[in-house]
DNA sequence: ACAATCCTTTGACAATTATCAAAAACTAAA
DNA sequence: TTTAGTTTTTGATAATTGTCAAAGGATTGT
């Protein structure tokens, strides 16, 4: 029974047999960086996911000369380059570190073979894959169709510490608006 | 070798064993529906999975007395209310058919049992919710900071046969907007 | 502690999009 | 074909959000 935090977390969405655990185990890597280290570079393929035992991270890209915060991740969730780690081709968003942060990776190679292995481990990524279909719905849905105020309640229920850690001007474009004006809505409490 | 438009689309994603085809066929159920008929109804349980061999629907939602279309699925694509699908819990998100169609269904429960007794099928699984992950992502990035008038020119080059086949009143709360703007931003070219 | 920088807020104004109303265009049934 | 109903377009106006500029706060390094 292996006692890693990236581990504990696949058990609960499917359990795993020992055999599976270890071979899971020992592709996993353990990675320390500080605030501001990129973990994926923009137009780069994103070889490897990355669990977050502690720390903060951003997904982000430029549009038009802005900087977009397109995701934020913290402790017990996952940082990638989504679409880049499941075509293998270059894209531009960029991943970095918000906060001094540790971290376990796994790269797309080995998780590949490992579900050529284990059927066990195939169903993880299935339902993995499944997880992230919902994450991604549920901030589709915020968008289309509720106002600015909305979307900053919404972020102050489900994530409120984001506000907290991480600068304004990032959670003003994670929640698809400009700072000032996520400036005004926390006026308007 | 199994002749049948849903299994010749999952070949595209992985090979599969004559075994594993056979038994994804003999789950497989053939559908003709009238324009109009109710293949989920709102809060309730998603249960099955549609593929599209000829026809067109829509998953729609009520929201502040709005219908709002979430997503729209013609021939070659899957018709679901996802989130229902995977949770397995009641959803707002209702799907209903804009032309008489011809799908190809299969149940959870089917697919269930198949993952567990294919690996083959848990994989086609996994990178088919790959694919959709993929698929919320670009509508996604589309709210997240383009404009109406992009919005329409992406769905435009990407989808020009929506905007023909689907009322516009359809179209405009697909793409984020009211009827009116999109009315406009046609008249723009 | 202090400067230098960066982040956040505030204000004035502009652009985009929504709302409401009515006219025009289209569709379908008799 | 004509009519009744629905959808789409157009117009006037309002609400929301963005842009630009400047002031106020906070943070960091020396």
């Amino acid at each position: 029974m292996v006692r890693n935090p990236f581990i504990e977390t696949v058990r609960q969405f499917t359990p795993l047999s020992p055999t599976s655990e270890s071979a899971l185990f020992s592709e996993l890597h353990r990675l320390e960086f500080g605030k501001g280290h990129v973990l994926v570079p923009p137009d780069t393929i994103c070889r490897s996911i990355y669990f977050i035992e502690t720390g903060l991270t951003r997904t982000f890209y430029y549009k038009d000369g802005k900087d977009i915060t397109d995701w934020l991740s913290a402790e017990g969730q996952f940082a990638v380059s989504i679409s880049s780690f499941i075509t293998q081709q270059p894209d531009r968003r960029s991943v970095e570190l918000l906060e001094p942060s540790v971290l376990w990776s796994i790269s797309h190679s080995a998780l590949e073979k490992l579900y050529q292995q284990h059927h066990e481990l195939e169903r993880m990524g299935r339902l993995l894959a499944n997880y992230g279909l919902l994450l991604v719905q549920q901030r589709f849905d915020e968008l289309h169709f509720a106002t600015a105020l909305e979307r900053y309640r919404t972020l102050m229920t489900q994530n409120p510490t984001f506000v907290q850690r991480v600068p304004l001007s990032m959670v003003a474009s994670y929640l698809g608006m400009t700072p000032e004006t996520l400036s005004r809505m926390r006026a308007q409490i």
